[in-house]
DNA sequence: AACTTTCGCAACCGCACGGAT
DNA sequence: TATCCGTGCGGTTGCGAAAGT
């Protein structure tokens, strides 16, 4: 019954995608900008269904994704907007604009998942201990100095080196050459979520021919970093984040401990909620 | 060293939604 | 209004790598 999925026809390759694949891909996005998926198998000959290749971009190619560890202020923001939100992995990204839906999902599903029941576990354990663990991993999320805690000194804001799967890499190289080209352009501001950078690619600087995408570039991460700051809406959160944390911090040398979401959740419905979720996100 | 189990993540699947016709 | 089409989203799967035995 009904249309079988696009990705079912016959000659429709699947599995993971070749660094050629992902260069002609690229090459094409390039030229005529993203959208009309449907279009990009049958203009490139990639034997990869619409979606695929819109997957393939969004998750994986496209400029401005941050790949690698998470830090642990970005771990503090998917941990808050997941209770907010639940599993709204797209509008969680919005406030995360290097990191895809997928990337978070990901990272929700096998790391933190397990992190928070385990920190849980600990506190119900250690009531009357005033939560310690809770606050160890606060203060590691938001780069606070813990009140119970001394051994983590302050900030832990640093980020790690990311990490790139090799078929960028290699796409990376392979791309260096017919890829140095032309002048800056101006980044497309409906494209902000694709300005922060892919260190792989290098600065590459092409136009969109059909003329409904407008431009866009890719940049170098460190160009990105001073080029286009952190943008008001998520200083907001984040300093929202600060603000709520030194009050649960407050409130926690005064009551007995909850279990970390609890706890949270009790500050959010209380007084904060509203001003989050005012708070437009990143598109 | 060989085998098994666990983990992490890219990719896929199916459904929902909105715009065009 | 009904249908089609393109796209977005969240859940799930499958495979390679790492860890354990």
């Amino acid at each position: 019954m009904g249309r079988p999925p696009c990705c079912d026809k016959v000659g429709i390759k699947k599995g993971p995608w070749t660094p050629e694949e992902d260069i002609v891909l690229v090459s094409y996005i390039q030229q005529h900008g993203p959208g009309n998926w449907r279009a990009v198998p049958t203009n490139t000959g990639l034997l990869r269904c619409s979606k695929s290749c819109r997957l393939r971009w969004t998750n994986y190619l496209r400029p401005g994704i941050k790949r690698g560890n998470f830090t642990p202020h970005e771990e503090g923001m998917i941990i808050h907007l997941q209770a907010l939100l639940g599993n709204k992995w797209a509008a969680i990204a919005s406030y995360l604009p290097q990191r895809t839906d997928n990337d978070i999902k990901n990272y929700w599903n096998t790391h933190l998942k397990k992190k928070i029941k385990k920190l849980q576990s600990e506190s119900e354990s250690q009531m009357g201990s005033n939560s310690k663990a809770y606050h160890q991993f606060m203060s590691k999320s938001y780069g606070e100095k813990s009140t119970t805690d001394n051994s983590n000194s302050g900030l832990v804001l640093s980020e790690n080196s990311s990490v790139y799967a090799s078929s960028a890499e290699n796409i990376s190289r392979l791309l260096e050459g017919w890829m140095r080209s032309s002048s800056p352009i101006k980044l497309d501001n409906n494209n902000m979520s694709s300005v922060n950078a892919n260190r792989d690619f290098g600065k590459i600087s092409t136009e969109c021919t059909n003329g409904n995408s407008g431009s866009f570039e890719y940049y170098r991460a460190d160009q990105i970093e001073n080029e286009f700051p952190i943008s008001n809406e998520l200083e907001c959160i984040l300093s929202f984040d600060h603000s709520l944390n030194e009050q649960k911090l407050r409130m926690d040398n005064n009551n007995p401990p909850l279990s970390f979401l609890e706890k949270w959740m009790l500050d959010e419905s209380a007084s904060q909620v509203e001003g989050v979720m005012e708070l437009s996100p990143i598109y």
